[in-house]
DNA sequence: AAAAAATACGAACGATCGTGCTATTATTTG
DNA sequence: CAAATAATAGCACGATCGTTCGTATTTTTT
């Protein structure tokens, strides 16, 4: 990581440590596969992903790395519920530390926005997924989709909660602004990433921050 | 095609007749093969996009179909082109009949709305190909941002008239303006293909007509 | 320390990938 | 219609894919 530049610092997710309350040898190197398969799946996104790739990374046999999982799907199923702990334990968890309401939310929000500007040197998962599951039934899709709606859920929690304290107006349409900011992080990776926009990130800041003064109640 | 659902009609783009004013066979039967690519592309992705594939689906041989393009990464390239060809010709081309101003610019944001709606059962490669290529040089990753930048700016360029005649706000960005439209947009695609949320469509519009009305000027 | 269990490796499998060759058709040109 | 050219098929290649299996090694348990 020798580049300064902000989209190209290590990602919080990606570089943070695989959570191993592991005392046998098994689940230690276990956790150490799957946090090298996360690096390599937001790079190369879970398609990329293989197993080969993999125990070369880790200077590993194939072999070795496989019995861990017993089938490339599993492994990749791995990938998702180790990134969705980690956006939990980042994201979920120490926004509910706020009360009820706008601060809520917006922690929330800054913390999804914190960790998605340093995930632009590697990509999101969920974004990426999205996109390479979107026509693939199956189990890693279900996951996805899983992770991602609870995400999206809580969100959207929050933003009822904020109208219910008043914080946001009553007549405001939480699917719509849920919408709304989604897409905008959307957008942020799509021109940050692939269209190297360097403004992209003070331009979805300030979007997302319109979708919420929009829908606030005007007292105080 | 059974499906009546709104997000399984037959793409537009993709059920478009493939242009060929091809006199030899050749270039006649390598239509056919970049038409039937782009099928398999809008639905496995541009990586998913295999020469075998690609044969079997046209009852071909793999050398046969090969031939034509000379290598894998020229195959990419031609549907790329082709799937710009066609967007040019379907949204771009046909709004430059109306006035420069927000006519103009409803109009390509009518048709591109248009189209995507179409295309959710196939999906958008300008889109997946994002994604995809977000961290893969070559010329296939040029190609598809050449390809984008092209229709970003031909809509930044259709708000700024808009700016010049006077029926968008004099203070209006239109760089947040396009973020937030191409942003929905992509949320569209997220929401309907992914996530299978019905609703997204009537979301996506409100979000998009919102955005150009806080632009409007306030004149009559 | 010995026995049992878990873990990693090496080799090999069938399948499929992109991509060359060569020969045989089919088409276009003279 | 014949000659030249283009288009397609068949076959095979090295590489890589996910996966299986038997064996050696290490770790854990007794």
């Amino acid at each position: 990581m020798t580049q300064p530049s902000l989209t190209h610092l290590p990602s919080i997710l990606i570089a943070a440590q695989p959570a191993v309350a592991a005392r046998s040898k098994g689940a230690l190197t276990k956790a150490m596969i799957v946090d090298q398969a996360l690096k390599i799946a937001s790079h190369q996104g879970l398609e990329g992903l293989t197993v080969g790739l993999l125990a070369e990374a880790l200077a590993m046999s194939k072999s070795g790395v496989f019995a861990h999982f017993g089938s490339r799907e599993e492994l990749q199923l791995a990938v998702v519920r180790e990134y969705y702990r980690r956006f939990e334990a980042q994201v979920f968890q120490p926004a509910l530390q706020e009360p009820r309401g706008l601060a809520r939310l917006q922690r929330m929000i800054n913390l999804w926005m914190q960790t998605s500007i340093q995930e632009l040197s590697a990509g999101c998962i969920f974004i990426s997924g999205a996109v390479e599951f979107d026509d693939r039934p199956g189990p890693v899709r279900d996951e996805l989709v899983r992770s991602v709606q609870t995400w999206r859920a809580a969100l959207k929690r929050a933003i009822e909660q904020a109208v219910e304290v008043g914080d946001l107006k009553k007549d405001c349409a939480p699917d719509a602004m849920l919408f709304q900011i989604y897409s905008y992080v959307q957008g942020l990776h799509h021109d940050a990433r692939f269209l190297q926009i360097s403004r992209s990130v003070e331009i979805a800041t300030q979007s997302i921050q319109q979708t919420i003064d929009q829908n606030r109640s005007l007292r105080a």
